[in-house]
DNA sequence: TTGAATTATTGCGCAAGCGCAAAGATTTCG
DNA sequence: CGAAATCTTTGCGCTTGCGCAATAATTCAA
C-alpha cells in the first residue's frame, strides 16, 4: 500500500460526507489534512478480517468489497461502496479487530486516520461521536433488516429486495431503466442473497424474459422497478 | 403503562452497565435518578416497531423480548434481555422510529430516559456518546455474524450456534451443565434460528437422545458443550 | 491474435427442511 | 378443579433450491 499527504483535493465533496455533518468547513479540511493517502491495486486489500483494527478510511477514487468469512471459506458480500463513502468505521468504536475484509475491486485512493487521531478529533468536536454513533445505528438497522428477510423470505424476494437496494444507493438512470453499473458476478449477487450463483443465473434470466431487467454480463438494469417490487414484496 | 419517580434502588449494580463505563458513581446516581420508572405488564409492550422513537430504557426487574416483524405478519426474535440490559438505544442516535417492538415476558420494570435528557448527558458527560457506539458496534458485528450463519450454514449448524450463544449471554452453571432459563418455546428458537418450530422440535429430540443436551419444556440444559460446538462448526 | 482464465447458462437428480395434521403433554385461569 | 389455551412431538408428502456437469460466452494477457 502507497501512502501519501493530502495535497489539493475538491473539499467541497467531503463536506457531504455523513460523519463531517454539522462541521464548519475549517473544521472538515482540518480533520482531511490529517488523513494520510493511501492507494491500493485492484485485488489488493485495505484490510483482512481479523486484522489490528487501527485505521478508518474514507474512499477517494474506486469501488471497495466489503466481505465476510466463515470457517470454511464460504463468504458473504456485505456491502460494495464507492467514493465518499467510509469504511472501517469500527475502528472510531474502539473494537480490536476489523470483522470484515475490504478488497479493491479497482485501483482505489482513499485517506486514512489512525484511532488516535479519531480520538482527538472527537474531544474537539463531539459532535463527531454522535454522527458516528448515527451511521452506525443505520448499518445495525440494515443488517437486521436483512437478517429478517433472510429468514423469512424465499430467495426470489430477497434477490428482488438485492436488486432494489443496489439500485437505490448506487443506480444511474439510463434510457431504458436504472442501471447497476457495479460489475457484479452472478457468485457476488449470490453471496449478497444467501444463495448460489445458479439461482441468480436462473432467476435473472428468468426476469430479463419477462422483460423486468436486461441483464447483460455485468450491467443490470432494471427496466420495470415495480414488477420488480411486486415480487420483492411476495 | 404506570410510571413513577425512581425512589431507592442498588446503585450498584447500576455501575455496571456499559453505557455507564468510566462514569463516576456520582454521574451514575445522577442520571438514574433522572430516569423514570415504568412498569408493564407481562404481554404487553413497552414500544412497537413503527412507534416514534422517544425514549431509551433499563430494564431492572423481569425479561423482554426483542423482535421485528415483516410486511405478512412473520416475525423475527432479535434477542430476549433480562436485568440490567439497555434496549431502545438507537433513541441515542436520533433515529426517527424504533425498528423493532419490545414485549414484556413477565411482569416488567424499567427506568425510561428522554431523547432531550439523553442528548444533555451527552454534553456534559462526552464519554456517553463513545460508550453508546461502541454498544452499536457491537450489535452491527453480532448481526453481521448472524446474517452470514443465515446466509452459509445449514438449520443444525444454526441452531447450535444459537443455543450456545444464549448460554453464554445468560446461561447458568447446574450440576448437569449449563441451563439456559429463558423459557424459551420451539417457536421462539425458530424465530431466532431461522426455521420453523416443528425442525427445532426434531433437532432438539435428536441431541437429547445423543445426551447432548436435556430439553424440558422450558428449560435447556447444555450437558455437552464440545459436541454441540462441533455440530455448530459442522 | 490466440490461448487461458473467468463467468454464465441450463439440464438433471437429489436432499434439506417446510408445513399440514393429529395426538399428546403441560400450563393457565376462572 | 376443570376447561381452554398453549406448547410439543412425530408421521408424511412435497417444494425449494442446491450443486454437479457440460457447454457456451466473454474477458484477459502475452
Amino acid at each position: 500500500m502507497k501512502s501519501d499527504k493530502l495535497s489539493s483535493l475538491d473539499y467541497a465533496q467531503f463536506g457531504k460526507v455523513p460523519l463531517f455533518k454539522t462541521l464548519s468547513m475549517d473544521a472538515v479540511i482540518e480533520v482531511c489534512r490529517a488523513g494520510e493517502v493511501r492507494k491500493v491495486d485492484r485485488g489488493s486489500f485495505y484490510f483482512i478480517q481479523g486484522d489490528i483494527a487501527d485505521q478508518m478510511y474514507l474512499l477517494l477514487v474506486g469501488r471497495i468489497k466489503l466481505t465476510q468469512l466463515n470457517g470454511d471459506g464460504q463468504q458473504i458480500l456485505l456491502r460494495v461502496i464507492g467514493p465518499y463513502s467510509l469504511f472501517g468505521l469500527i475502528v472510531m468504536a474502539q473494537v480490536e479487530q476489523y470483522p470484515v475484509s475490504a478488497e479493491a475491486l479497482e485501483d482505489c485512493t482513499a485517506l486514512a486516520w489512525t484511532q488516535s487521531c479519531l480520538m482527538q478529533f472527537v474531544s474537539r468536536y463531539p459532535v463527531f461521536a454522535l454522527n458516528a454513533l448515527q451511521m452506525m445505528a443505520l448499518y445495525t438497522q440494515e443488517f437486521q433488516e436483512r437478517l429478517r428477510q433472510m429468514a423469512t423470505e424465499r430467495v426470489e424476494n430477497r434477490l428482488a429486495h438485492t436488486l432494489l437496494r443496489l439500485a437505490s444507493q448506487s443506480g444511474k438512470k439510463v434510457a431504458t431503466g436504472v442501471l447497476i453499473d457495479l460489475r457484479l458476478t452472478r457468485k457476488d449477487l449470490g453471496e449478497m442473497t444467501g444463495t448460489t450463483l445458479y439461482t441468480v443465473s436462473r432467476l435473472l434470466r428468468q426476469w430479463e424474459n419477462q422483460g423486468l431487467i436486461t441483464a447483460d454480463r455485468e450491467h443490470i438494469i432494471i427496466c420495470n422497478p415495480h414488477g420488480l417490487v411486486r415480487i420483492a414484496e411476495g
